[in-house]
DNA sequence: TTCGGTGCAAAGGGTTTGCAACCTG
DNA sequence: CAGGTTGCAAACCCTTTGCACCGAA
């Protein structure tokens, strides 16, 4: 966790973006949810609280720019924007499960394209999204059958 | 066309909503652009200049009525509401191309999901995702070769 | 010391709400 | 006629902006 941490800021450093309070505080609770999408609107919400004085400017332009250095992945599903750590850093194409009680993203194997190829002749296919929705193992096994998306 | 038109009075009928002036022209509108989403901002907008006096509420609070009954299709993509007519009202699962320069759909027979079984043992799926961007045939014909998607 | 980063407050854009007046069925 | 629907304006929520001050490098 603290080589994931020294990893982000070397990040920060190559992309001469300064290593503030505020930043690093940032990049410590995102660390805390390594693996699981958070609604950008909590995120904030937790470091005004927790940081009282922080402005929204602070976290939604930081965490932009986390996400233009390959820090933190953004994801806009069901009208709410979420965010995640971007533990590895590696930037292969990937799809994710996302369970809809805790969040957890889990990455997929297999991508939909490689079962499309061609199927649409005389078209320029650009771009492509696939995600999966549902209720992971872990809170399965405790016993969560419903989503409890919160609203 | 006009069948078309009439078997969306008939939904609206068939679930006791009224058949008013603004929701007869929404449809008209809606069914110009049959095939084609159209971003909800747009159609607001258009429908308050083509009938002064029309409030945001009559748009969006029938936009989203139309979709409970199934005449209407929303699609939140990228930060941005569209909206499409439903013409044929069949509710069978199916998966969409949409043209980034004029907004058309064209839909897919094939659902990655017909690969994907049993891919996360212990996981509950309750749902997917799945979408293709690019330049439809007739655009590209047209000498459309990229992504010219309003800002 | 120097800019990049910050906090504050306010504006902005899309969408929803409250309510009296209106009009379809 | 009754209750669903509308127009208006204001509220709302999330996000961005402008700007003077602050503080990493």
């Amino acid at each position: 966790m603290a080589e994931t941490l020294i990893a982000a800021v070397d990040i920060l450093k190559q992309n001469k973006l300064k290593i503030t309070k505020q930043r690093h505080a940032l990049l410590e609770f995102l660390l805390t949810n390594q693996g699981h999408y958070t609604d950008i609107v909590a995120v904030d919400a937790y470091m005004r609280t927790e940081f009282p004085g922080m402005s929204h400017n602070t976290v939604y332009r930081n965490l932009k720019e986390f996400e233009e250095v390959g820090i933190v992945e953004q994801n806009t599903e069901q009208e709410r924007t979420r965010v995640k750590y971007q533990c590895d850093f590696h930037h292969q194409h990937h799809h994710h499960f996302i369970c809809q009680n805790c969040g957890k993203v889990t990455e997929l194997q297999m991508c939909p394209m490689d079962f499309f190829a061609e199927q649409l002749p005389g078209y320029d296919i650009t771009g492509h999204s696939f995600e999966l929705y549902g209720i992971c193992a872990d809170c399965k096994a405790a016993g969560i059958t419903e989503s409890l998306v919160k609203n």
